[in-house]
DNA sequence: TTGTAGGCGTTATCAT
DNA sequence: ATGATAACGCCTACAA
C-alpha cells in the first residue's frame, strides 16, 4: 500500500514505459540506446509511451549501470576571466555536437582547491577532463592515470612536458614580444605580472621576458617588477608604483591585457602619452585590447581554438582510448597602438 | 574467475573499505555521512582504510540511492558575456561554501536549446536551477513544478511575474537613464539594442526607453533604432548606420556596454567627439565601461550580488522546501564621461 | 526480435 | 553502535 500501489504519478521510469507499451524494460532501453536493433512496430509503440509519459532517463542510474556519463569536466582558475570564459564556451559548443555535457569547476588559482575539484569531477563520473596548465602535483596525475581518465592540459605548450596538451608557447610568445620591444630601443623596462605561484603561464611569460633580455646582454634584475592580482585596478596601481620607483621607464610590459588596461588607464591619468612618453604591452588579446585607446599592442592567443581543439582531442581519447599528439597553436604579436619606439631614441 | 577473483585493483568501493576495516558497508557509509553516530574506535579504523585505499564515493550510486545530488544547475545564454560569467562565478563560490557543485549549460540565446538544457540538467539530478530571465514556455515551468525542482529566475525583477526571482527592474533602469538623457536636452536619439526576441531583458530595456519618451510627449518611433547581435563590432556598425540615417543624432543609447563600446569606438573613428558632438550610454557596467575613454555613462548592475543571492535562495529552497520572496536589487546610473548635454542646447 | 535477471555502488530501514 | 538487506533506475549478457 505504500510502495507498490502509489497513486501519485511521480517521475516515470523505464518500468512505467515498459508497462505502458506492453514490453520489457530491456526493450525500452534498447529503443533508446540502440533503436536499430528493435522492430519498427514495437519501437513506435515504445516511443509513443515515452512521449506521453514524459519519460526521461535517470542520469545517475544510467551512469551507474553503463559506467560512462557522457560528461566531460573542466577545471579553470576562474570563469570571471574572459580568456577562460571564451575558451569554455567554445569547449562546450564542441562537446554539445557529440551530445556531451560539460561540468565546470573553478579553482580560484588555488592548487589544493584544484585537486579537490578534480577529484570531485572524477567522482561525479567525468569521462574526461580539461585542465589548465601543467603545473600540479604528481599525485593527482597518478590518480588520473590510475582511473584511466583521459585529460588534456590546455593553454600551454611546452616541449619539456609529457602530458597531452593543446596550447601555445607562452614563453616564446613573450620572448618575441620582448625582442620587439628591445628592437624599438627600450632599455628601461617595467613588468607587471599576475601571481606566478601555481600559475605556469605567468611563470613562462616571465621566463620569456628574462630570456630575451639575456640575449641582448641585459638582465632581468634591471626591470622594475611588480607582481599583483588580476584586475584592472591592480594593473593601474602597479603601473603607478613602477613609475615612482623608476621614473625614466620607457615601456611597461604586462602579463595580460587586463593588467595592461589598468596600466594604460593610469598612464593617462598621470598625464602620460602612450606610446609617446611610455609604451605599454599586453598579452591575450581579449576584447578590451581593441577598445582602449590607443588600442593595445599585445599577443594574440587563439582562445576559442584551444577550447574547441581540447574538446575534440578529449572526445577522441575517450572514444578510442588513443593518446593524440600534443598540439601547438600559433600565437603572434598583434601590433596596435601602445607600443612605440623608446623616447630615448630621439 | 572473472568477476569475483579480479586481481587488478580497480576503483575501490564501499565494499572494499568495509572488508579492509572489517565492518559492514553500512558502517562505512555512516562514517562518511554521519560520523557522530559511530564509535570513535571503529571510525578511526574505517577512515584509515578509506585513506589507504584512496576511496572516494561513486557519485552516481550516491545520487541514485539518496535521491539528491548536491548539484545545482545554471543555464545562461552564454558564458562569453562578462555579465553572466561574473554572476556565475559568484554563484559558484557561494554554492561551494555549502558543498554544492554547479553545472552550467549555455543556450546560445535559443529557447529550444534552453529547454533541452533544462531537461538535461534535471535528468542529471540537479537539485535546483538558476535561470536567466522569465521568458520561456509554460510547459517547461510546469515540468519543473511537477518534478518539484526549485528554481529562481535571475537578472530580472518584474512585479508582474510570479516566479521567484532575483534581479533588478531592467525597464525602470533604462527609463530613468532615458529621463536623464532627455533632461540634458537631447531630442534626436538613436538606440542600439541586442536581439529582443526571446530576451526579456532587452525587451524591458527597450520598453523603458519607450515609456520615458512618452512621458515627455515624445514617440519611440522617432528614435533611430538598430537591433544587432552582441559584439563590439556590431555596436560600431550599428552606430555607423544610425549616423547615416540621422546625421543630427545627439545621443546614441545602447542596450549594453559591449554595444556601447563599439559605438564609442566608431564615433572616435568618425572623428566625433564624445560627448561634445554626440553622447553615448551603455548598460551593465562591466569592466570595459571604465577603461574606454571617456569612460561610459551606464547603468550599474549588481552582477555578483545576483549570483550570490540566487545561490543562497536556491540553497534555502532546496533545503527547507520554502518559497522565498523575490528580491529586487538596486541598479543605478553610473555617471561617467560619455553623456553630456545636447549640442542643440548651446 | 524480445524477455529474464544479475549487477552497478550507495543509502536507509530494520533488526539485533 | 553495528549489521543485513531491500531499494534506487538502468544496462547488458544470456536465453529463448
Amino acid at each position: 500500500m505504500r510502495k507498490q500501489d502509489e497513486q501519485i504519478p511521480g517521475v516515470p521510469t523505464l518500468q512505467d514505459v515498459a508497462k505502458a507499451a506492453g514490453v520489457s524494460t530491456a526493450t525500452v532501453s534498447r529503443c533508446l540506446n540502440a533503436p536499430s536493433v528493435v522492430s519498427e512496430k514495437t519501437r513506435v509503440r515504445v516511443m509513443e509511451a515515452v512521449k506521453t509519459l514524459g519519460y526521461a532517463p535517470n542520469f545517475s542510474a544510467q551512469a551507474l549501470a553503463a559506467k560512462r556519463t557522457n560528461t566531460f569536466g573542466a577545471i579553470v582558475p576562474t570563469m570571471a576571466n574572459a580568456i577562460f570564459a571564451r575558451g569554455l564556451q567554445a569547449f562546450q559548443e564542441e562537446l554539445q555536437k557529440s551530445n556531451i555535457t560539460m561540468l565546470v569547476a573553478s579553482s580560484s588559482y588555488r592548487p589544493e582547491l584544484e585537486e579537490e575539484q578534480i577529484r570531485a569531477l572524477v567522482a561525479r563520473g567525468a569521462d574526461a577532463l580539461l585542465l589548465i596548465g601543467h603545473d600540479r602535483s604528481d599525485d593527482i596525475y597518478k590518480f588520473l592515470e590510475r582511473r584511466g581518465i583521459p585529460y588534456v592540459v590546455a593553454w600551454v605548450h611546452d616541449d619539456g612536458q609529457s602530458h597531452v596538451s593543446i596550447g601555445f608557447d607562452n614563453k616564446l610568445a613573450m620572448q618575441s614580444l620582448t625582442r620587439a620591444v628591445l628592437d624599438l630601443g627600450h632599455r628601461r623596462l617595467g613588468y607587471i605580472t599576475a601571481q606566478r605561484i601555481g600559475n605556469d603561464r605567468a611563470q613562462a611569460r616571465y621566463g620569456g621576458l628574462s630570456d630575451a633580455l639575456s640575449e641582448s646582454g641585459l638582465s632581468i634584475d634591471d626591470v622594475a617588477l611588480e607582481e599583483t592580482d588580476y584586475s584592472i585596478k591592480s594593473g593601474a596601481d602597479a603601473f603607478d608604483r613602477i613609475l615612482k620607483r623608476q621614473p625614466d621607464t620607457t615601456v611597461v610590459m604586462c602579463g595580460n591585457d587586463v593588467l595592461a588596461a589598468g596600466a594604460l588607464q593610469k598612464a593617462r591619468s598621470l598625464g602620460l602619452q602612450v606610446p609617446k612618453d611610455v609604451s605599454i604591452t599586453g598579452f591575450d588579446d581579449i576584447d578590451i585590447a581593441e577598445i582602449v585607446s590607443p588600442a593595445l599592442t599585445t599577443i594574440h592567443v587563439p582562445h576559442r581554438n584551444m577550447g574547441r581543439g581540447a574538446a575534440s582531442m578529449l572526445i577522441e581519447m575517450s572514444r578510442d582510448g588513443t593518446r593524440p599528439k600534443s598540439r601547438e597553436l600559433p600565437a603572434h604579436i598583434e601590433w596596435r597602438g601602445t607600443l612605440g619606439p623608446s623616447p630615448d631614441q630621439m
